[in-house]
DNA sequence: GGGCTGGGAGCAATCGTTTTTTCAGGGAAG
DNA sequence: CTTCCCTGAAAAAACGATTGCTCCCAGCCC
């Protein structure tokens, strides 16, 4: 690879104008000649700046890690994606970490930082990360933004706009006509399940029906906890005719344990999930959903936590655009009228 | 962040010491006492070595990229599981590239080794990556290894045993006495569907059966793909009582389209899928499919570009090792006795 | 003609490691 | 009493990029 001292010789001049015209460096004092010259040699020679010589110089690596519980979700897809493009607007590298070999004894987020091969985090936690966790597995200094989650204190963070999502999703049943709703929502102390709860009870409240605690189950977002979360549903004296799962992955397995139950989606038990993926097109009953715009989520975040590099204070945001999006598909409609 | 400088300092001796007895520099001089002293002195500094100043003077990143077409894969989870595994077990670090942000002309490949940013790749290329595309995404002398795929010449690649894996699939059809098998495969020209498609076709041999040119569809490995495909195999005279998918996303596409078309699976048709994820248990039927030993390719990789950064050549390997394995669930039946 | 200004460009320090070279002192051999 | 070698450790030279300074020179004013 070429260096700059190359660079110099070539366009028979110092490395320090090479440096500064390459950069852009408005101090640069030399003739626009000269300048051209520089450019003309650089490009010849397919420079690219030593990535290690920078980032010793200037105490930066340029670079920022995702960590994620799992990546292998569409909805991380999509978060990613929007991560990537903010940080190659401002010229900065995304790397990406796996949580779950990030253990509460785990040293990994630190030495990243402290190795300085990364500047910052972008970190969405697995629901039974605990905030004093959190805090236990990055350096007091180091810079985080939290995504899809908050956590008190000083770290910023970037959520979707859960109670709207939640809300719209309950509101499509309400509409259809459903009266007895079940909510399959999170873990009881995540502040995402609580947001999505909320925004559940709201559109029950202002349609007047009535929230009852028998129809809520808090057992988490897998698959298999949805299962069990409908077969205890089904249990119960009053069934629901609707159900909203507060994550696609769990509606997945709700379709299953009804398939086996013998309950018929949509006519017996309509099912809405909250996050939209391609896989929802091919359930059977293909799934309503309301689609989030992860995309901005992971676009935020990305401008957000440069921008605490950059100096500024952390921030708490939340994203309202685009709006949560209702996508209509087979496994809602209208109940049986009894 | 401590430095070399500062634990020389406490330590009361020089920094190339220091330096030495830290990595274990075998070579090195110094009293056991002296040893003892500046190892105590960096635990108790909490010392990491900044990864800039390592790089620089090393011409090394220890880090290399895993570029995938798309993350949001349980199979590419147990890809990147592996070579995570393997490589902390050598100390490097991984990053993740999306090959979709990487187009024909991009340079984006080219620049992460030209910087010094990883020092070589993992790379899973799209099924529409030609081998002249893939050579000039990256540069002449950058260090390769190709997962699931390979490419003539002189890079490395590590590959699924995709003959037995197939040949195991429809064997699995054969046994239950099926006789008009059809594949849906993917595009003609990758070296993996031409694997795939020969290990159908030495099923097909060795049970005497014969193999028709109908019942074979080539058109990518996406759910759509496989819509259109069982479409087409479904307006043919005579229709197969049997499928075998060559990937599990479009075995979903499959199962989608069979139930539009009113085919029961698997009394009518019975579908068998290449390659094994979470969501094949929920489908409807639940897919029968042949897991392959993805992590194992992962790790596989991930070893043998870390071998061929140390001067070894390029290997092709081929992983058989865990085999196969039939995963027995509701999509595939005897046929209907005509 | 001396001092000042401002344009044009190079010097050299610096970042944190690694590694080669050098050096001082002491003990053993001749 | 030299001469050598060995031990233990320090000094110094990279690696490549950035940036505050310094230096030089031409022109201009007084």
């Amino acid at each position: 690879m070429a260096k700059l001292t190359e660079i110099a010789r070539q366009a028979g001049v110092s490395v320090s104008v090479v440096s500064r015209v390459l950069n852009g460096d408005p101090t640069v004092r030399a003739r626009e000649e000269t300048r051209q010259r520089v450019l003309q040699v650089a490009k010849e020679l397919n420079y690219t700046a030593n990535y290690a010589g920078r980032a010793l110089r200037l105490a930066r690596s340029k670079a920022l890690a995702l960590i994620t519980p799992n990546v292998s979700s569409p909805l991380f897809a999509d978060l990613l994606a929007g991560a990537t493009q903010a940080a190659e607007e401002a010229d900065y590298t995304v790397l990406i970490g796996l949580a779950d070999t990030i253990t509460a004894g785990s040293d990994t987020l630190r030495r990243l930082v402290g190795e300085g091969r990364v500047d910052g985090f972008v970190l969405q936690r697995h629901d039974d990360l605990s905030d004093q966790a959190l805090e236990s597995l990055v350096a007091n200094d180091a810079r985080v933004v939290l995504v899809t989650s908050r956590t008190p204190g000083r770290r910023g963070s970037v959520v979707l706009d859960d109670v709207t999502g939640a809300k719209l999703a309950t509101e499509h049943l309400i509409a259809l006509g459903h009266k007895r709703i079940a909510l399959i929502g999170g873990v009881p102390h995540s502040d995402i399940a609580r947001r999505r709860e909320h925004g559940y009870a709201l559109a029950l409240h202002e349609a007047g029906l009535r929230r009852r605690e028998s129809l809520v189950c808090r057992l988490g977002y897998t698959p298999e906890a949805a299962e069990r979360a409908i077969e205890s549903l089904l249990g119960t004296g009053a069934r629901p005719t609707g159900v909203v799962v507060a994550n696609v992955n769990g509606a997945i397995g709700a379709l299953t344990a009804l398939r086996r139950a013998g309950v018929d989606v949509p006519s017996e038990i309509s099912v809405v999930a909250y996050h939209d993926e391609w896989v929802a097109e091919h359930t059977w009953p293909a799934l309503t959903t309301v689609k989030m715009p992860y995309y901005q989520v992971g676009l935020q975040a990305v401008r957000s936590l440069i921008d605490q590099l950059g100096g500024k204070p952390a921030q708490d945001l939340v994203v309202r655009e685009p709006k949560p999006e209702l996508v209509l598909r087979s496994s809602t409609a209208p109940p049986k009228t009894a």
